[in-house]
DNA sequence: CCGTCAACTGTACCGCGGGTCCAGTTGGAT
DNA sequence: ATCCAACTGGACCCGCGGTACAGTTGACGG
């Protein structure tokens, strides 16, 4: 039969389609909510299509989780990367790159889509023991690479209070995942970022 | 506390264990995860009392969030009010009552189960509007409750570093919901109240 | 020019469960 | 004795996940 010819069809396959579709109605309905069905039309593509590259369903999770996981260690390298480029201490490196994360985020057209992470950890008991392994080593992988920054700050500039290292860690992830969430139930799209921004302020006056 | 639900489970019937065990699952794989079908076995009633009680499923979720809301009410204003007895002074208040807040979190003999408004805001495509608007005016009023406090604060205390109290109100909500996420995705149910203590010493350092 | 293979389509089917409808039952308060 | 809130019972529709499998299409290598 004659295939519709969408642009987007030709870019990229089949699979990438249903991922970014499915992502994007995870977020915004959670797993259960997203059917098979409404994921192939919007992707221009049949039921058969969809078990051609996936199993079933809980495969697309683990997908999506493995893929969306990666894109963030990618945003990461990227600021860190940027902000490593423009200075060599430590902490500044720290306050530009959260500054370059707050840039990132506010310059998303339709704000922070949501964090799969955060989904997946508020539907766990959907997913097998593999996903939310996933999720936490993910998780995990943030607090160590913020914990790996941070010890090189306090290697050289001591915190005015006494703080646990790995708390602040995790307060990175935290504010993020925090600013998410208000972003989303405030209908405001700039909160995730002005979160970022006063974590940077209070991590500034931690260390100087 | 939540003991009137219980006390409702002897008086009052069905309705307030429905919703008892509607949040834990709901908190726990998402709304449409979550069937009828076992929310009535595991409250001993039919498919047919759960109908008289909610006209359908969404009737649920709007009474689920109106008492959740109204239940953090009564949680904020309790570690309020007991930390307004402990001091006269708005700071020592704000620092007293979050760490209050942070045993009251830690206390829970699971950890915390889960925000019913980070589970709404990241599936509110579920919702209807109605639904909406009262989540986010959940949000507003937890956050006008903050800047409250915190508008007490800078009548007596110059902040070391500018920040916008609106930002500041936020994170209370943002370290809250960031640190339930953190706890579900590590499987730590410490991380909440370590985030609450943390953002504590941020603002005691911010204001003194 | 042919064969092969990946990437699908088309069709038929199953069973579960959400959701609807409505008629009937029960136990406690008045 | 009556009334009503709080249910029960049962029939029904349909959307959806998932299975099964045969057929199609187009690119590519020999």
């Amino acid at each position: 039969m004659g295939k519709e010819s969408n642009i987007l069809h030709q870019r990229g396959g089949a699979r990438g389609r249903i991922m970014d579709i499915a992502q994007e109605a995870v977020l915004a309905k959670g797993f259960e909510a997203t059917s098979i069905e409404e994921i192939v039309a919007a992707a221009g593509i049949t039921k058969s299509g969809f078990f051609y590259h996936f199993p079933d369903k809980t495969a697309l999770a683990r997908a999506l989780l493995e893929r969306y996981l990666e894109q963030e260690e990618a945003i990461f390298d990227d600021v860190f990367g940027r902000a490593a480029e423009l200075s060599d201490d430590p902490l500044q490196i720290l306050l530009i790159a959260l500054k370059l994360l707050a840039e990132v985020v506010e310059n998303l057209p339709e704000g922070h889509p949501g964090c799969l992470v955060a989904t997946t950890a508020y539907q766990d008991r959907l997913f097998d023991a593999e996903v939310r392994a996933l999720n936490r080593e993910g998780v995990a992988a943030w607090s160590a690479r913020f914990k790996g920054y941070l010890e090189q700050v306090v290697a050289l500039y001591q915190p005015k209070r006494p703080v646990d290292l790995d708390d602040l860690a995790d307060m990175v992830t935290g504010v993020c995942e925090g600013g998410i969430v208000l972003q989303k139930a405030l209908g405001d799209r700039t909160a995730m970022a002005r979160q970022i921004l006063l974590l940077r302020t209070f991590i500034a006056m931690l260390f100087k």
